[in-house]
DNA sequence: TGTCTATATTGACACCCGTCAATTCCCGGT
DNA sequence: ACCGGGAATTGACGGGTGTCAATATAGACA
């Protein structure tokens, strides 16, 4: 098969930027149903933890087999890391045997500074 | 029955401060709880246009009648008021016929700083 | 080719969540 | 006391969500 293959799979463009502080502006509905996406995804204790995991492994990136000690199945943690990536909180590549995660540093930046208190 | 209610109600006050940035280390189970719980909060877009009219309401603060147009019934509106104040994003406050909803900043600063890059 | 390991997908199930209509509660004014 | 308006609660319904067991896929190595 062709090797051209660009990886980075999900993380659709509308996902990425987004939206002054919370407190300088109220969002529009659009902006709210796009952000509120990501919140969601933060918004279990498993998918925060393994978010968690991953943000803060050494070198910036973890493989599942870092992170999928949190309590519930592999199955449950493979579905929770693939909502996360839907969410465009994660990117995922498959190097080898084993596939990894890291944060989308843009998007995180994007919700720290909604949540930003010094306007 | 006896009117000695002090107000005040929800916002428990183990839902206040918590954790160093997810980037720097793994939440704990009990801590990822917590906060996710806020993030669930947020992660409604009904509740997240509620939340945004509220933060960004002139004074810092709004009564119900000043966000309640986001297109769903007054129930539903009051419904999810009460789920951001339980979750410790938002305060409320009876003033005569009026009831005013503001911002917990504590706790907004909190997810900001959770959500930090730099460092 | 076949096997082993790592991760993803499928299907099923119980429970949670957002929503509204109806009702109730609380407060001011008359 | 009564009434009117703002806001909260109740009860019900439909769709969404987290979870697991079973299975499938993908790559590494014999």
């Amino acid at each position: 098969m062709s090797n051209s293959r660009v990886e980075l799979p999900v993380l659709a463009p509308e996902v990425v930027p987004c939206c002054p502080p919370l407190t300088s502006a109220e969002l529009s509905e659009a902006d709210a149903v796009k952000t509120a996406a990501m919140f969601k995804a933060l918004g279990d204790p498993v998918r925060l933890r393994l978010f968690s995991k991953v943000a803060s492994h050494p070198g910036g990136e973890a493989c599942v087999c870092d992170v999928q000690d949190v309590g519930v199945s592999q199955p449950t943690v493979s579905h929770h890391l693939k909502k996360l990536r839907e969410a465009g909180l994660l990117a995922s590549e498959r190097r080898g045997t084993w596939v990894y995660y890291r944060v989308e540093p843009s998007v995180l930046a994007a919700l720290a500074r909604l949540l930003d208190l010094n306007r």
